[in-house]
DNA sequence: TAGTGGTCTAGACCACTAT
DNA sequence: TAGTGGTCTAGACCACTAA
């Protein structure tokens, strides 16, 4: 026995086994990444939950036929998109948008000085419409494609700092109405996760600085043509499709977006 | 010989071996993370200098008494924290800023539309002072300790777009001058790395909207008022050691500051 | 051809969590 | 005590680079 590889029973040629990419392909990929491939698909299609334990390494290592290093170093990659958490000792977990954890991924205005505080949210208006062009656009659907666009303002200690309009696709958020977002606790990334089976992973942003408008202005209770930070995102779920535009106005004159460059 | 651990050849108690974290200590902390700890202290000293090979895997297994897999972890993460560049074939590198590649790691400003740009520098000015409370506390310095300000503009196809000021650790950086600076080509951060050895590994920022002053409207070509993005960035070498602070103020009207959130 | 990083396996033991 | 992820080893082969 000499210890792994040179075909019989341990391993395979690079590209096959795993019961995926057969044979004559020009499509080579390094097992693991087959593996990634493949538990991601079972993420995407929800045969496990957010927030629910996946099947132990060695089990997927026996599903997959592979030893556990192999899957070990897909779930590796996976930990560090943060689709999925390790917990020694207990497991592995879907990630999810209910955990204090999650928060502040995606939350990057700062209070200057002190610690972080909770947002108070208030929807000012929810409504269904055509996808005007620029967010047809970002959000990959044809131009007559319905929409959902939502606005709110968001206060910390009763202080307005943030306003922002949210465009989702209209066909991804069937239910989706402005009693339910009221009425929902916690971050509405979590309502989108449960309520609709839409799960955000990453998204980019373009910051700029703009000049507060009238209408503005009074809704973050600021003179007209305070500076205000513009932040468009896009976000994304599996497959990097894109399922949230959100434009934000915040103010900065006791707050700050806060960024690490690694 | 049942293959690894249990004393005798191979393994040894964790915490042990390596040469590293001798006996009878609280601190325990993997073999990997030791010799993760190990190399870092070696980039750090400048054993192996920026762009140059480091030891094979296999080379520094047998130099640290470990497997040639623990080494590669360790490397692994240097790699992920862009400490170190593999290259499949030739070995791993020590990264450096005089590539293509970091060029723009620490450079979020982009076009709006089409390609980016190469900056043009402008040097406005270089003193050196007594450092300012607010910048010998982000540097760590005491408050007598000198410091050298940078003040220049960088523009686009002649365009001004950016006016920062740079404040160094004067002891860090003896020999700078204007001229040297006027006269290099190239990311600052490669003139800070070759010529003071001082190495920028990440930082950290805080982006703001401000509001244009005279004085600065004229160095960026825009009316006074005007929304500018004001960014704050602290950088840090090795052990986490802030070595500079930049204040930034950025026109946004044709360009973005660009981010990823995952 | 030799050397390097990249993948894969198999197996052992450790640390942590539950029961 | 059993099960999970975390660490470590040893060894094989692959893909890529350069002499």
């Amino acid at each position: 026995m000499n210890s792994a590889t040179s075909n019989s029973s341990g391993n395979a040629a690079p590209g096959a086994s795993a019961g995926v990419a057969s044979s004559a392909s020009p499509t080579f990929s390094p097992l693991y990444q087959q593996i990634k491939a493949l538990i991601t698909q079972s993420l995407q299609s929800g045969e496990w939950k957010p927030g629910e334990l996946i099947p132990s390494e060695v089990e997927l290592a026996a599903r997959f036929k592979v030893s556990q290093g192999t899957v070990r170093k897909a779930i590796d990659e996976l930990s560090a998109e943060n689709l999925v958490v390790r917990r020694q000792g207990k497991g592995t977990f879907v990630a999810t948008h209910h955990e204090e954890r999650a928060h502040y991924r995606f939350l990057r205005l700062m209070p200057d000085a002190g610690e972080p505080r909770q947002a108070e949210s208030r929807v000012v208006e929810v409504k269904r419409l055509r996808a005007p062009a620029e967010v047809a656009r970002m959000l990959e659907l044809k131009g007559g494609d319905s929409v959902i666009m939502i606005k709110r303002v968001q206060s910390f200690e009763g202080v307005p700092a943030i306003l922002e309009e949210i465009w989702l696709p209209g066909a991804l958020f069937r239910g989706l109405t402005a009693e339910r977002l009221i009425e929902y606790k916690g971050p509405m990334y979590g309502l989108f996760e449960t309520e609709f089976g839409t799960r955000m992973i990453r998204a980019t942003e373009r910051v700029k600085a703009v000049s507060t408008e009238a209408a503005v202005g009074e809704l973050l209770a600021v003179a007209s043509g305070t500076p205000l930070l513009s932040v468009e995102r896009v976000s994304f779920t599996y497959g990097d499709k894109p399922v949230e535009v959100r434009r934000g106005l915040y103010r900065t004159d006791s707050h700050h977006y806060q960024n690490e460059l690694s």
